[in-house]
RNA sequence: CGGGGUGUAGCUCAGUAUGGUUAGAGUACCUGGUUUGGGACCAGGGGGCCGAAGGUUCGAGUCCUUUCACCCCGACCA
């Protein structure tokens, strides 16, 4: 491509309101124009990434055995009420009419209508396992979408869906995507971790998510400093701590605490590690009809982890009480302990579970309890994992200790079961003609979004850096001074020979100062510029690496055969 | 959906407290010239329903009302 002919749009300023730096340099290199909140152009350059992410996904996908399908995107709204989840999405299924005034929806995620187009075509289990997928424009209307690429409300998903006759072969399955997913990532250039996560409303018996590992990534996930573990913070676990804190002796009884409503002024008071106490964080759950406040309590030293509560509970929602809603039912807030189960439900975080010399409140305005033993509520008391693990936690798998760091979510892979199969009654004839809903599985990861996670990990501050596997173009060939006719034939030259070569280049043949080229070559990322230029009337052209910033000068002859294999 | 902010040239922004010539700058764009190794210089030029609607006023980018859009923090996020 010549450079004069290029719909390259750069700017020399960013978006007012860009603030990361994939939307930045994506923005200002001339890749993406935004049109509306969420909503981006994608112009000749993102279209060549895109396409190339397309690529490595279609080959590895090809290679696990799935099929590429595509299917509409306009769905009937029908088959959302069918699953259930027109109203579980709410309002980011974007809805409306057609001519004959029939409710659609713009599709956000297609198990539905993958489970739609198998039922009923696909009825034994002689033709299981089936592995279809597409890639595809996704629209969410995203109550606040945000930083570019990364959170748009229109965004490219790649989605699979697997169909299997038992759970086994589910596992085969999951597996196997699991590793052509990290075989992608590698293959993009991209630094990332496989985590446990939360299986969310989807449901299903397990589910991981693919993490880019970046500061600008929206979800905290722990890291274990020994082995593999890793898990978003919403479903990290961890093993029972090792050093516990000295405990304080103490036999059974309530005490005078006045004013100490908080674990820091309780674990002053009496001078003992937060670890003794017990923490309650009131919250009233929302259930579809009806809403009640339910206590969770965990060690004074732990958080609560409100995924994990919402799962205990099986509610849809989790919100904030206050005192007075506390009060209106007889709970003291700052002296709510465990031994009162009367007044609300419990939920105990499974660490407490037969815990001694534990001090809690006393359910009475300036008392609590001291050396309690918790195992007196084993029988009649609700104990689940809520609370969320902390830097420094040993990891549930090994010796090893947890850290956080921030992710990028570019994929998350689910074991669905019949979640979907069963609601919508798809089913298939097993050995024994007997009619089974498919065990199905789900994986998706979003191209879009994976386009922003390669800038975030790959640039500098003057702008892109591509991976070789994910560049635009290879080679940006920059004639210095176009009025040179030397540097002009030169450029030229080379410019035929890598086309015929079949390498993808670009030719910067306009008529601009050398800066001024060099700058946008830097912003928009090739991975080598040979600059002809002054160097030319000694033979040489210099070759510019983008990733180092280096150049390095040879002969007009060398450098396609150096060219040829760098790339 | 709560809280906050911003809408003026393609882009980044002044101007709005206190209403008053023909609405500005930088950048980008066009023409001519000089320049050609790190976003050049000189000269000339095109480009605006000042987000939209209504109102107050002799007069509104500026004041009032309504509305829309976009952004930020939070909630939400298969």
């Amino acid at each position: 491509m010549r450079r004069s002919r290029a719909f390259i749009p750069t700017t020399k300023e960013a978006p007012s309101d860009a603030t990361l730096p994939s939307h930045i340099f994506l923005a200002r290199a001339g890749f993406i124009t935004q049109v509306a909140a969420g909503l981006y152009n994608y112009l000749p350059l993102a279209k060549r990434v895109i396409r190339k992410i397309e690529n490595i996904v279609n080959e590895e996908m090809a290679k696990v055995g799935a099929q590429e399908v595509e299917l509409s995107f306009v769905t009937p709204a029908d088959l959302w009420a069918e699953s259930g989840r027109i109203e579980k999405f709410g309002k980011e299924l974007l809805r409306f009419k057609d001519r004959k005034n029939n409710l659609f929806v713009l599709g956000p995620t297609h198990e539905e209508m993958m489970v739609d187009l198998v039922r009923n075509r696909v009825t034994s289990y002689k033709n299981l396992p089936l592995n279809l997928y597409q890639i595809k424009t996704k629209f969410r209307d995203e109550a606040r979408p945000r930083f570019g690429l990364m959170r748009g409300r229109e965004f490219i998903m790649k989605d699979a869906y697997s169909f299997h006759a038992s759970t086994e072969d589910l596992d085969r399955e999951f597996e196997a995507m699991e590793a052509a997913y990290k075989k992608i990532l590698t293959r993009l250039g991209l630094d990332f971790r496989v985590v446990e996560a939360d299986s969310g409303a989807i449901g299903g018996s397990g589910s991981k998510e693919l993490m880019v590992i970046a500061d600008s990534g929206e979800d905290t996930i722990a890291i274990c400093s020994k082995c593999e573990y890793g898990a978003n913070i919403e479903a990290a676990s961890r093993s029972a701590r090792g050093s516990i804190p000295e405990a304080p002796e103490a036999d059974f009884n309530k005490f005078l605490t006045p004013d100490t409503k908080t674990i820091d002024e309780l674990a002053e008071f009496f001078k003992v590690d937060p670890y003794y106490t017990v923490k309650c964080v009131a919250k009233r759950v929302v259930y579809e009809d009806e809403s009640e406040i339910v206590l969770f309590f965990v060690r004074g030293c732990d958080n609560l982890q409100e995924v994990k509560a919402l799962n205990a509970t099986e509610a849809l929602d989790i919100v904030d009480v206050t005192e007075e809603e506390l009060k209106e039912i007889g709970l003291e807030p700052g002296f709510i302990g465990p031994l009162d189960q009367a007044k609300a439900k419990h939920v105990i975080d499974s660490d407490l579970k037969g815990a001694t010399n534990m001090i809690c409140g006393a359910n009475e305005d300036g008392y609590h309890f001291i050396g309690v033993n918790m195992s007196i509520l084993d029988d009649v008391a609700y104990f689940a994992d809520i609370a969320e693990v902390n830097e420094g936690d040993i990891c549930p798998y090994c010796d090893g200790e947890l850290s956080f760091t921030k992710g990028i979510e570019v994929g998350h892979i689910f074991k669905l079961g019949t979640t979907y199969s069963k609601p919508l009654k798809a089913e298939f004839l097993d050995e024994n003609g007997k009619s089974q809903p498919f065990i199905m599985g789900t994986y998706g990861m979003g191209i879009s979004r994976l386009v922003a996670s390669v800038i975030e990990q790959h640039h500098d501050e003057s702008g892109c850096i591509w991976t070789k596997e994910t560049a635009p173009y290879m080679v940006n060939i920059m004639i210095s001074n176009i009025k040179d006719e030397a540097q002009v034939e030169a450029g030229e030259t080379l410019y035929e020979q890598l086309q015929n070569a079949n390498v993808e280049v670009m030719l910067d043949d306009r008529k601009e100062r050398f800066g001024f080229k060099m700058k946008d070559a830097e912003l928009i990322g090739f991975p080598y510029t040979v600059i002809v230029g002054k160097e030319l009337v000694d033979g040489n052209v210099q070759l510019f690496d983008r990733a180092t910033k280096t150049k390095e000068s040879m002969s007009v002859a060398a450098i396609f055969d150096k060219l040829m294999e760098l790339i």
